[in-house]
DNA sequence: CGCGTTTCTCAGAGAAATCACAGCTTGGGG
DNA sequence: CCCCAAGCTGTGATTTCTCTGAGAAACGCG
């Protein structure tokens, strides 16, 4: 099941109407809170636990509909922890969380299940997306809901990665992909240059606020080139996206 | 909840209809002072705090709706201090308070979980503008209040920042938008020049007091051009909107 | 290892917004 | 009806913000 929030946004929910439940286990704390404060804001109930036996536990009484799991933590590995959880929950889906130069063909495995991982450090717009992807294919919530973001002429399909505008196929790279989703998770709505950093790009980007401006000024040049703009600025204040005839 | 109070000023309240609660952390005494006034007159509930621990203290039998917390504490740094009160209260929206020049260094993740900032020196007008989307989207108050300013047949959206008169779009600047959102909010109440010039300009602001005719004039050519006016003056006393028929 | 792609920094051009200043207009008290 | 204070607005200097080209560094893939 969908709902729309009053800010337009579109909140996953149970069948039966209560709010998606997810566990986020990581040892660093400065991680679980970020994930903890992005992953409420998502309108879900957040638990957290900092090793594999508080995972075990808390998912024990919690029954979250969604795990995200750091690989690397101080009392088990993340086998043994995904071992435990299934063994309770059969059927909850896990987001691992790995370092950049984890072997990856150990997660390969893994994510056959229907699972899925991202590297660390991550942007939480690619946590938030991909474990909505896991709760959507999961059944926990319902399965009416679609990974497909229209704004006017312009669509964005999550799973496939593919942008439209007017019908016509536009290629993004990753970071214009993430941008544009964001923005078009927030459609009419001015979102400030920090917002988009804190969401759009990884939790430890030391850089230059401007990149924010040069991917904006990418998209413009696929998405707008020559049609009506959509994407706006609002100066002083940020960056919104809406339909162009409006 | 929203209620109209006598004077025709909308106040935003929590479900039970008792008043939103503000917690303010800042280690100067004029800021604290400052905004709780402005707080206050808004009809809100307000504590203040000098310092971390006297924050996390108070923050715990408070039970606060929404802070205003300053990065920049004597006794802990702002994340130690988001982190405790996250601890306790895991789910309040916090408005950091940051330098102008500390900006780039490391607002990292702060607006991620929905929370904002505002940097000093900054203007009533965004203070409490900006609260008040936090508290809004945070369902403590109401979620029915929306995010349109309505006098006649001018509207003013907060989110969106988008501004109609009889159904046409006006492009403002960000002063323009402040000073506008401030006459709408206390539509038919004259507001002196010096009242106009605490809320929508800097508390620093040292300039000339007739920034404020500068701008009322730029607002009427945009707002009541060709039109039956909306911004009227009182001589000798001040502005005030009120709708076109009267 | 090499090559094409992507990400990001840097810096300059340009546009927009803010504000001071000054001269002009208006309203209303005497 | 005159005059002055209060208010209005044109001009332009200055500051601030945004956009974008060029190129360096990092990445991904064969």
């Amino acid at each position: 099941m969908t709902t729309t929030s009053p800010q337009g946004r579109t909140e996953l929910l149970r069948p039966d109407g209560s709010p998606v439940r997810v566990l986020v286990v990581d040892d660093e704390q400065s991680i679980t809170e970020l994930l903890s404060m992005a992953l409420r804001y998502e309108g879900w109930q957040i638990r957290s636990a900092g090793d594999g036996h508080g995972a075990v536990q808390t998912a024990r009484d919690f029954r979250p509909d969604a795990v995200v799991l750091d690989m690397m933590l101080p009392d088990m590995d993340g086998l043994s922890v995904l071992g435990r959880l299934r063994r309770d929950l059969p059927d909850v889906p896990v987001l691992f969380l790995t370092a950049k130069d984890a072997v990856e063909d150990r997660i390969a495995g893994l994510t056959a299940g229907g699972d899925d991982y991202v590297t660390k450090p991550f942007s939480l717009e690619e946590v938030v997306a991909r474990l909505r992807g896991l709760i959507r294919r999961s059944g926990a919530a319902d399965r009416r809901s679609d990974s497909v973001l229209v704004v006017g002429d312009l669509t964005l399909d999550e799973d496939s990665h593919e942008v439209t505008r007017g019908g016509d196929g536009i290629h993004l790279t990753a970071t214009e992909f993430e941008l544009l989703r964001f923005l078009m998770r927030n459609p009419r709505r001015v979102l400030s240059k920090a917002q988009i950093l804190d969401r759009v790009w990884s939790y430890d980007f030391g850089g230059q606020a401007n990149v924010v401006e040069l991917y904006i000024s990418y998209l413009r040049r696929k998405i707008d080139a020559g049609r009506e703009p959509m994407i706006h600025t609002r100066r002083g204040a940020g960056y919104l996206i809406k339909p162009a005839v409006s």
